[in-house]
DNA sequence: TATATTAGCGTAAAATATACGCATAATATG
DNA sequence: CATATTATGCGTATATTTTACGCTAATATA
């Protein structure tokens, strides 16, 4: 038996800064689909894991290193890739945008992060990867605490209410927020406040992701 | 750029019967792990897709056809397979037990049923692909019906909640269990009664799919 | 100093979950 | 055949959680 299946790694990474979730997308470099948007991704090595693969390529085409990093979906349909069968395995990332300066190489001609709600137009089945990428987000936020990933090591507790509203796509009480999170005893409050603009300074937190380890063990679980 | 890589779909699939959970098992008839019990499947043909192989694979191997059947996970490392680097995209499937008739034919020497506490060693990374599908099982049923996957097409209510406490492990409270389900508005209560021994007969139930994917658009959700 | 703006705390009402009592309809048993 | 046993089916009271929303605090700005 001698298959001729190509196996490829792709992933969705996601940005958030000031309200917007953002996308880091690559132009290609080479055909197929040259000079459009696509997803940074590419072959797997016979000697590396899946996850060294989506690593490797990433830091490749786009310069960043993943703060977040878990396995989405394959996506194996015949005839996706024109160049003959390639079934992808795809994987969903986080960074904090800040953190890295993107840059393009190998594979890409440029990088770029874009608003979730001005995607342009993708290359192979990427649309499609990426919609299961954003419907995975959002559902995995109510009961993991992915959001953290998102923000900055400190932030005040509107930048995470912010990021919540966004990502459910509605308004959220203030308050009862607040009230959820804290009794969810996760967060440690900083001895340092914050000012942006006008309003009173908001105290810093910080996620403990130890308790939160400690805690998930013994059953407490995490809902928003 | 040449791949030497292998791609093979890996089905776990789940029966129920009479309070018990099991696992359909084969026994392979070939090396590597000759004589050892494997999870189904095998190597994904270049014209098919990865669902095509998998339902082919369990025809081929067990003779049964899946009733439920989704993607589970990409097992990828290096050295998985003694043969050489075979990726296994898993998946994950539910049958009524009784429904169909399993016997063994090619790859496979023997086809059983194994209750989900007495598993023998299995081959490869079967056992992590297993442990992963169980999980994924306990976690699934308590925000998606596929409960009545596993049941016949019309049961009693008592099965239902036995085959949840069975799942979640734990006690149901029998009286707040019925309501719950019965306030989800998703079963038809059908005009026909079932007595298995002494007790009052139990009315027969039918899960109204419908009505279900009516009420999922419509933003209702299924929560245990 | 007055006003706008964001942060932070608390309380009451509504909705949901939990605990559990009891009638009903069949079989099992002496 | 009377009575115990078993499983079904319905209801109600209490506890817990969620939701709505009022009020004070601390800062910037006019």
């Amino acid at each position: 038996m001698q298959q001729s299946i190509q196996l490829s790694v792709d992933a969705v990474v996601f940005g958030y800064e000031a309200g917007n979730i953002s996308i880091l997308l690559i132009k290609r470099k080479y055909e197929p689909f040259k000079g459009k948007w696509a997803i940074p991704g590419g072959f797997v090595l016979d000697d590396e894991s899946l996850e060294e693969a989506v690593e490797r390529e990433l830091k490749e085409e786009t310069g960043i290193k993943i703060n977040y990093l878990e396995q989405l979906y394959t996506f194996g349909k015949p005839n996706r890739d024109p160049r003959g069968r390639v079934v992808s395995i795809a994987y969903f990332g986080l960074i904090r945008p800040n953190a890295f300066k993107i840059y393009a190489s190998t594979d890409a001609a440029q990088v770029q992060w874009f608003h979730i709600d001005e995607l342009p137009e993708l290359s192979f089945d990427h649309k499609e990867i990426l919609d299961a990428a954003i419907k995975r987000l959002k559902a995995k936020i109510t009961y993991e605490p992915l959001g953290f990933e998102l923000l900055d090591n400190k932030f005040p507790f509107s930048d995470l209410e912010k990021l919540y509203s966004t990502l459910l796509g509605r308004e959220v009480d203030r308050r009862n927020f607040r009230k959820k999170i804290i009794g969810l005893n996760v967060l440690d409050e900083l001895d340092e406040k914050v000012s942006k603009g006008s309003g009173r300074p908001a105290n810093l937190f910080q996620f403990n992701k130890k308790r939160y380890f400690h805690l998930k063990k013994e059953g407490i679980i995490f809902e928003i």
